[in-house]
RNA sequence: UCCUCGGUAGCUCAGCUGGUUAGAGCAUCUGACUGUUAAUCAGAGGGUCGCUGGUUCGAGUCCAGCCCGGGGAGCCA
């Protein structure tokens, strides 16, 4: 049993004139000499609780300490409030400082921040109603990410997140070594003798779960990975992160169609839980950033995703009339501006399979017609790329075909190529970039916000 | 990494074609006000103008390099 009560139970609560423990850091505080309103938030809802005070009840020195930042024990009954603005308060009797802020060097005041001078001081951050509000929805998020997969018999796999393969082709790794990086033990040739490393060979940070999940997948049928993932990319987009969250489900005995199936109910299922759960904290976000954020989120849980071939995104770029920066080639890659001209076209999500080969990783199906594979990409709004994924290729000699044309190192996939060559069968699956999905959701515009503590280029603080 | 915009008080910004003691709002502090809702009103304090170098009688202002941040692009989730 909790000593005090969550003020989002108090708030909630209608049994006046009962005493009760609240605890929780000032927001702001106004009043005059006679009588002081503390607006108090311990983080359990967007919302804060009016603590009233008479000054005569209490010293002239706790009262001074009590500022914008502290954190206070406040013991009193709850009442109906006779101001306007809320509905109820607590009349304080007893109050304690458990820890001081000092006003004139606690950062946050009682106004608006940037964004950016916010990223800066991301320890107290949380501390806002923004951040309390996205940081809530994210835990939201995560927890229905973990209920749609059980509740459909998947079982959650942990994948490894130092791995010795580089061979996932998604991008720069971080290297991750014991050895004194100043002075290395070497080889006769002068490169670095990686056989005296903690592991006994190179090894990286995950960059995808995707090869070990596949390796789950055809034993245990349904499994999904969600953990943290790396990339060394110089990338400096409000779109990337050098370490961040990705959801990876993979399933046995499930082609492309079942894989965008899945896709589509769970993207719409995570965006309905979170309308459901996590309602005050969106319409703060909606109300003060993002007037459309509640509509949009709506329309993505009614709308049906559009389902189109790379062929007909391509025909369908070079029939708009449209001019683009980048041209449209049938075998080139969909730049930006093609990824959002298409999900305005359809104005809803955009569902893109059927790439060609050679611009897509090596271990997806190969399509009969030579040219294309049974990759997919899922496109929202404004995000762009929400989910990467594919059927895989589960043929042993298509698999090791593409292997060579890519000049991927054929000898460190030997566990992967394994399981093509004992029991291989049909199987799909997509990484979804769990920030991404926050970025959407909480409408926030920089996928540094929705993260507690963002790893990007030149920042690591905190 | 490329393009582009920016860095002046705790925060958000103004500061003209270089020219005396660098400004405002908010915050903070002091005072006023019997219930406030971003409370209100009056007053006060607060600056190495991102860093380094250069041009000049004189640089917040012009030039170069570097650092950091925003936006766009690429890479991708």
């Amino acid at each position: 049993m909790l000593s005090h009560t969550l003020i989002k139970n108090l708030l909630a609560s209608t049994t006046f004139g009962t005493e009760v423990n609240a605890r929780g850091w000032v927001r702001t505080r106004r009043g005059n000499k006679n009588i002081a309103f503390i607006a108090l938030n311990d983080g359990s809802t967007i919302h804060s609780i009016q603590v009233v005070a008479e000054m005569s009840k209490f010293s002239e020195d706790l009262m001074k300490k009590i500022t914008t930042g502290c954190c206070l024990s406040v013991t009193g009954d709850l009442v109906q409030s006779h101001g306007k603005g809320q509905t109820v308060e607590i009349q304080a009797k007893q109050v304690e400082i458990l820890g001081e802020a000092d006003a004139e060097t606690f950062p946050l005041q009682k106004k608006e921040h940037t964004m950016e001078f916010l990223r800066e001081i991301a320890h107290l951050r949380p501390r806002t109603n923004t951040f309390g509000a996205v940081f809530r929805i994210r835990h939201h998020l995560a927890f229905a990410i973990h209920k749609f997969f059980n509740d459909r018999n998947f079982y959650y796999l942990h994948t490894p997140i130092i791995t010795g393969s580089d061979a996932e082709g998604a991008g720069e790794m971080f290297h991750v070594s014991t050895l004194n990086a100043a002075n290395p033990p070497r080889n006769p040739d002068g490169s670095v003798n990686f056989a005296e490393d903690f592991f006994g060979k190179e090894t990286n940070l995950t960059v995808s779960g995707q090869l070990e999940g596949e390796l789950g997948a055809l034993a245990l049928g349904l499994i999904y990975t969600f953990g943290p993932t790396f990339r060394a990319e110089n990338s400096n987009t409000p779109r990337h992160l050098a370490e961040f969250w990705m959801i990876e489900p993979e399933m046995a005995f499930h082609d492309i169609n079942d894989n965008m199936d899945l896709a589509e109910e769970m993207l719409k299922y995570l965006v309905s839980y979170v309308l459901e759960h996590g309602a005050d904290d969106l319409q703060f976000l909606n109300d003060r950033y993002d007037k459309e954020l509640l509509a949009r989120l709506r329309s993505v849980t009614e709308k049906k995703f559009a389902r189109i071939t790379y062929t007909t995104a391509v025909d369908m770029l070079t029939t708009s009339g449209k001019t683009f920066e980048y041209p449209v080639k049938w075998g080139s890659d969909l730049q930006k501006e093609h990824e959002t001209f298409l999900v305005e076209k359809h104005n809803a999500p955009v569902i893109i399979t059927d790439y060609p080969r050679e611009i897509k990783a090596f271990y997806m199906k190969q399509n009969d017609d030579g040219k294309t594979v049974r990759g997919m990409d899922i496109l929202f709004p404004w995000i762009g790329e929400i989910i990467g994924g594919s059927q895989r290729e589960e043929n042993l000699e298509k698999l090791q075909q593409r292997i060579r044309e890519m000049k991927l190192p054929e000898k460190e996939l030997w566990w992967y190529l394994d399981t093509r060559k004992f029991g291989t069968c049909v199987h799909s699956g997509f990484g979804l970039g769990f920030e991404r999905l926050a970025l959407f959701v909480t409408g926030m515009s920089n996928i540094r916000d929705v993260i507690p503590f963002p790893r990007t280029p030149k920042n690591a603080e905190f």
